[in-house]
DNA sequence: CGGATGACAGATATTGAAATCTGTCATCCG
DNA sequence: CGGATGACAGATTTCAATATCTGTCATCCG
């Protein structure tokens, strides 16, 4: 065979490639197959839909941000730091995205607008990691256990405070001169919240 | 005269009517002269362009908002119960008019997109009127006075913190299932941040 | 036989000609 | 004379015809 066997992986590559090149509302399947050197049928032989094969493609990239967090939440260390650490991870790797490549960036804000489920799962996710490091916090006595609920409802709350500094909604904002400032304020004032 | 004299207030009437009934693309300023019985170059007497009426007509639309929190600032009593309940009916104010008038709250919402400076001004508006509180709160020794810096720069963060409750953007999440429990975890959350 | 193909029907998007709108201004009216 | 009018030019939007796309499936190929 003249190249590789057709993967659902290679198929989500070419995809992204061509959201990057076309945008969200002009990239279609045949394109994707026409990158691929294939028919637009083989394609629907690994993804049912176009909707499927879009929330595939959006689904990996939330994954990758989630994957470059989780070391956060396994390390050792105190659990202040280790919880400002996360959130300024989190900020500075939505901020490199939206700067490093916008077109593609805003491809992405706009599927994950059609994708409520996905996205709900990905937000489940962090707010996952954010209560293991909260939970930590707990067990060192560095963090308040009465007065806000679970490690799970404090995690939320922390991601909703947040929200300014990694909601892509904002990401026009990531660029203005202040924003740092800002972020440190409401790290502090979160941090502040959380402390016993 | 058949009718009352032509007043820029008269016009913002009709231009708010006609964006309700119209949304923000087909509403023309055609149609505002219409609704009011002139002729189109009656309105440009008193709005030099189309975009300088919609923003009249937005920034009216915001100094609402602001008008019905500003009692809450000069009024008596502990500042941590004042803050809490001028959030409490920022949320309630915003979730009644998204509720209540979908229609003409998605059109401002997308008006309110093309116009940052008058957005920026209504922030700025909103988040005096919290720093009036905090200082308050300062002086009564409740809030903390080291730590976050002026009570402006606490109040930015606490506007920032409490978006998902107040940002049109997340219009949509308001009517969710425990969204009131997740705006008291903030709250919570944020009121601890500020307590000395 | 398992996987790739491309013709096809119905749905969606593009295009360019016609209609409407924005903003100006000479003219009109009370 | 001060304010309202509507004709007008250029910009923008609408609409219907045309083209493309989505998803299926009978057929083909190694």
């Amino acid at each position: 065979m003249v190249s590789e066997a057709l993967t659902p992986e290679r198929i989500l590559e070419a995809t992204e490639e061509v959201l990057r090149r076309y945008g969200p509302s002009k990239a279609t399947v045949v394109d994707v197959a026409r990158a691929l050197g294939v028919s637009h049928g083989s394609v629907y032989r690994h993804f049912r839909t176009k909707a499927a094969l879009r929330e595939a493609v959006t689904q990996r990239w939330l994954d990758r941000t989630s994957e470059l967090l989780a070391p956060l939440t396994t390390e050792r260390g105190p659990a202040e730091e280790r919880l400002d650490r996360w959130l300024k991870t989190l900020f500075e790797a939505k901020r490199r995205k939206a700067g490093d490549d916008p077109e593609l960036f805003a491809t992405y804000t706009v599927l994950t607008g059609d994708m409520s489920a996905v996205v709900d799962g990905h937000i489940d996710d962090l707010v996952g990691q954010l209560a293991r490091i909260i939970e930590d916090g707990r067990r060192e006595g560095v963090f308040v256990s009465e007065s806000i609920g679970f490690p799970s409802e404090a995690a939320r709350a922390v991601f909703h405070a947040t929200g300014r500094f990694h909601d892509p909604a904002y990401a026009a904002e990531w660029s203005r001169p202040g924003i740092e400032d800002d972020f440190a304020s409401v790290r502090e004032l979160v941090l502040r919240g959380l402390r016993a």
